[in-house]
DNA sequence: TATTTATTTGTACGTTCGTATAAAATTTTG
DNA sequence: CAAAATTTTATACGAACGTACAAATAAATA
């Protein structure tokens, strides 16, 4: 019987192949990681259509229709990609919501620190993580405005984002909420476009290697808290 | 003899059949109109991959070989489409950088100015032009992270964004010209972003509607002018 | 009027797509 | 050791893909 549901682990040795036949311990996690990492590769390289679940399997070393047998339909293989770091990231930002509110003790939380708490654990990962995190990065880019995307986006950042949207409009108490919700826009496509690799930056700025997202961090905060501290200023 | 050229006419009624044989005065712009239109919905609703050049010739209501001979393989037929109104939008904005150095008198142009006459003729296009316009806005959105998609955007956009890149690094004189790049295209990713409609703003803010495009123009610009200047203070 | 040119229609080819079925292989369970 | 469960391999199916060819039709040209 096939196993859609899954539980995640941390990734092991993507290169050996692997024999029919029940393996020990009942862990097949190390194939179902084998197939996400190579998903999550060509998904960002060629997109949703362009990838094929048989270019998939190839690349992980895999018949086509163990893809299948894991993760069912393509768009279920599609989400838990999105999935697998989704929750890591959002973790991580709401570990750093938390901190940040015992520190402000009941009054509002500065903006410069909301745009760091929301965008500093993407950039990071994307700068220091490894090659799957760079694929994962120039996906959630390629996503961002396609409709299938969003939906899945919405299913797994949605809440979180709402959290920090809501802090962001307490600490800006008289902008018009709609303008909040523009601002946080902006900065997650900023955030997106600085680690999505496209080969523009360099293109428009006469750049012969790639800046690292790392360096523009600190750049995209003070450019987007800027951004944010005029909206009250009606 | 096919014919893979093309000049830009305007489009005319989208609705009424074709038959067969050569058409008056030469004239075959209104077909290669109407596939542009098809097309440039499909594609932006569907993404290149998604869409088919069936699907495109059956919206256009021809058959499907109509397209390939007018256009050639699907990847020109893509070009075709964002060079269309590329042109368009690369007028409007050269346009309106012309105007602005004349007022300049040889000084800087201020911030604020060159992210007005950057940003506007995409939102009003977006806000208030046919239903085309907001199709190729939603298309913009989805090619701004994807191989192809820069590709095509570089042989059409590149150009104008580094004169106004340019003109942004004189009038922010202290700014280092790399954070200047990275604030350009955060401006660009944000302008695709409230275009794109892809209806996370509304899920984010709790509105039924969506926010027309004109309406979070001035916010887009004071936000984003306000990011540019910070950028001098290092 | 006869010929050429331009454009559309209709059909077809080979490939690749997502998904399904059947069987083999190996571990776990009883 | 036998039976059940799990995960692999191998193969196959109908549908859709991009592209191409040939014929038909009507305007333009001579």
């Amino acid at each position: 019987m096939p196993r859609h549901t899954h539980g995640l682990t941390l990734a092991t040795d993507p290169a050996r192949p692997r024999k029919p036949g029940r393996p020990k311990g009942g862990r097949s996690d190390h194939t179902r990681e084998r197939i996400l990492d190579a998903a999550e590769k060509l998904f960002a390289d060629r997109g949703y259509d362009g990838a094929s679940i048989r270019d998939v399997a190839a690349e992980a070393g895999l018949q086509i229709h163990s893809v299948g047998y894991h993760f069912g339909p393509k768009e279920q293989l599609f989400d838990a990609v999105v999935a697998r770091r989704a929750d890591i990231m959002t973790g991580l930002r709401r570990e750093a919501l938390d901190a940040a509110r015992e520190r402000a003790e009941g009054a509002a939380i500065p903006i410069k620190q909301l745009v760091r708490d929301y965008v500093s654990p993407f950039i990071q990962s994307a700068s220091h993580g490894d090659a799957g995190w760079r694929n994962y990065a120039a996906l959630m880019g390629r996503l961002a405005n396609s409709p299938l995307g969003t939906e899945i986006i919405a299913r797994h950042y949605d809440d979180t984002a709402r959290a920090y949207i809501a802090e962001l409009q307490r600490a800006l108490a008289g902008a018009d909420p709609e303008d909040v919700v523009d601002g946080f826009s902006a900065m997650v496509s900023a955030m997106l476009g600085i680690c999505a690799a496209t080969g523009r930056p360099e293109r428009l700025s006469g750049r012969t290697t790639r800046r690292p997202p790392e360096d523009s961090f600190e750049t995209l905060v003070r450019f987007h808290t800027a951004g944010f501290l005029t909206l009250t200023i009606a």
